[in-house]
DNA sequence: TGCCAGGCCCTCTTTAGGGCCTT
């Protein structure tokens, strides 16, 4: 995969927690990192077909008469779709936006072939003293800028892609490594599904 | 009425259980 790869940051707000069990999604937000710089964005709020119920009103700030004029889902995840292409995929606590994602595609003819990596997991290895591993809690502990209203879905997505270049600037002066960072990060991904944390001691040593 | 997600990761583990994280 090569270096200058392109990911899009990705964030969803859904009716619920359970994609497979029937929620849908409310509101994409989605942040291109290219040449490792914040570029181009995509956010729409998405009209899920039914009510949405008080929690997620007040946990999102998402309304049900704000839902009501949106675009749907088969109009949005085409758009979606291409403006992904074929970049890397990232999120934070990646199985669930993977899970939405999938599903809304699904309905509307469109694959993802692409890999889908996830901040959350490379942040409990790269900073295992934070507080706790919540997007909220690594933006204030990495200095992350806070660029709008937490549970937004753009906010987030451009919250989680500093997120993620900071982690890459805590690579790279904590470990040397100039180059490939996404290879890096897909490598410290795969260590941290086999508990392989001599991996990075071994590198510091290097 | 009662139930209500799923995947990862850790440990008092592996023939399991529970916490974390996402909405």
């Amino acid at each position: 995969m090569s270096v200058k790869q392109r990911i899009v940051v990705i964030d969803f707000e859904t009716t619920g927690l359970s994609a497979r069990g029937g929620d849908r999604a409310i509101e994409v937000g989605a942040v291109a990192i290219e040449d490792g710089r914040i570029g181009a964005t995509f956010q729409t709020l998405i009209n899920p077909g039914r009510q949405v119920d008080s929690f997620i009103e007040s946990y999102t700030g998402i309304s049900n008469s704000m839902l009501a004029e949106a675009p749907n889902g088969r109009e949005v995840f085409p758009e979606l779709h291409e403006f992904v292409g074929d970049a890397v995929l990232v999120a934070h606590n990646a199985s669930f936006d993977q899970n939405f994602l999938d599903a809304e595609y699904q309905r509307v003819d469109c694959t993802r072939q692409q890999p889908f990596l996830c901040s959350m997991r490379v942040a409990r290895r790269l900073y295992p003293d934070a507080p706790n591993h919540k997007l909220g809690t690594l933006v204030d502990y990495a200095n992350v800028p806070i660029t709008g209203t937490f549970h937004r879905a753009l906010a987030d997505a451009e919250m989680t892609a500093l997120l993620w270049l900071a982690m890459l600037a805590t690579l790279r002066d904590g470990f040397g490594l100039e180059d490939a960072p996404l290879e890096l990060l897909q490598k410290l991904q795969s260590v941290a599904i086999a508990r392989a944390d001599d991996w990075l001691a071994a590198k510091a040593a290097e």
